[in-house]
DNA sequence: GGCAAAAGATGACATCTGTCAACTTTCAGA
DNA sequence: TCTGAAAGTTGACAGATGTCATCTTTTGCC
């Protein structure tokens, strides 16, 4: 069904709006540097991929012939504990590209990617990209700073697991929700993610995520409804994640 | 002392062995793939200064004007948490770059930087970085390699923090010492690195650092003379890591 | 060598957090 | 609409961890 409004509007339309070059996500990622040639090899390379939530993106260990541009959704980067858990360590929406590191690392995978709402991806083979790496010094230094930024964000996570409590986590991830995501128009976080997905965000027992969240409602820091949350109180989430 | 003989050596040999050209440290790093003309600009600018254990390189928050290049020695990266504790994010030895992140993404540091071992540093103001990397592809695109692998050490490091006991942390530290720095000729672990450090490293209290290395040491895993520590039992340290 | 400061060590205790088990609610598919 | 599975919830409890206080050892320095 799907299939068919795509060809069809495709067909009527000329297909512009398929190009990456008049793709407004491309303004958000490195994509932005590419000259308009290089665009037009990975618009003529690229497979663009619609995803039910729930459905993988790819697999930890799994070698990556190309990288993901998301397009619409998100996506939850996680990583396998020696222990059984799931450890997620990003969340990747509108704008982003996944799978940057592992094509420049040359390596598989070390994180596995796994759609947490309905999304549009374009996938963008590997030789459209690693081609303009050693040709356009720009795009390289664009791919580089996006890849500071990851870098910088992930050092911060690293002391916010490390020195804050399950409290404190849990209060930053709400409010990391409400600043990312942004809420709908009832007020409600505009990304619903379940219980055990906010655990393994913060690192910790789905039983004590649900324990702590339940604590907050009581509280009134934050409502329920359904699997929908709405932050109540942003001034004392805010103070709790920092410590007081 | 030390002075003297520096400029004595380099006096009489010409200073080759000052000119990054020839420095054996360049092969770790991304300045492998400068030119033979971007090297000698780098070598012209670059100034090389010695450190004591302890001495900061740079603080969180100050604006960096270059890059660091270990010559010899160790320096701990760190930040501060909102609860007042250091935590290291990362242990840079020779070799590698401190710095580049901030320099490239034009940010004042997230990190501090000190000397946890005499040191041996080249500062290259970041002018000589900034210009290659907006001309040559092969150095822009080599940092972005070791910025590539420094992100998934850092992933590694967040599914640590976030899954693994203080227990197998530290056992996991002490392996990471080891085959990082390697061992003295009695066997002891060459980078001394005190329980403060160590607890910082693995984001715990002193007290409980200094618990589980007792408990290591009662049961024959470590030995211990002064604050030198040695393996004895590296099986039964990687058993623990790894959860059995 | 002696002394003060820093680092290391240990006990006591409260609290945080994970685990297991039971139960209820929600939801998607037949 | 029904129904079974998945998600959410809660209680009980043990073990892990942080904190505070005190004491000992080591280290650097005069």
């Amino acid at each position: 069904m799907f299939k068919f409004g795509y060809i069809y509007i495709g067909f009527f339309s000329g297909m512009e709006e398929h190009r990456c070059e008049n793709c407004i996500v491309r303004k958000f990622n490195a994509l932005r540097a590419m000259s308009k040639e290089e665009l037009k090899a990975v618009s003529d390379a690229k497979i663009t991929k619609s995803l039910k939530k729930g459905d993988p993106l790819f697999e930890e260990g799994e070698k990556l012939n190309g990288v993901f541009c998301v397009r619409a959704g998100v996506s939850k980067l996680s990583k396998l504990s020696s222990n059984g858990k799931d450890q997620i360590v990003k969340l990747a929406t509108k704008g982003e590209v996944i799978g940057q590191r592992s094509v420049v690392a040359e390596e598989t995978s070390n994180l596995s990617a796994k759609a947490v709402s309905d999304m549009e991806v374009c996938f963008i083979p590997k030789e459209a990209i690693v081609s303009t790496l050693h040709k356009n010094p720009d795009f390289t230094f664009e791919v580089l700073r996006h890849m500071a930024h990851d870098l910088r964000e992930a050092d911060d996570v690293i002391v916010n697991m490390s020195q804050k409590t399950v409290k404190q986590r849990i209060a930053e991830a709400l409010l990391y929700l409400k600043t990312n995501f942004g809420e709908d128009s009832e007020g409600f976080l505009a990304l619903v993610l379940s219980r055990e997905d906010i655990a393994n965000v913060v690192g910790t027992a789905t039983e004590s995520c649900i324990r702590i969240l339940s604590e907050f409602r009581s509280k009134g820091y934050i409502e329920t409804s359904g699997k929908r949350m709405a932050i109540t109180d942003e001034r004392k989430l805010r103070d709790l994640a920092e410590g007081f």
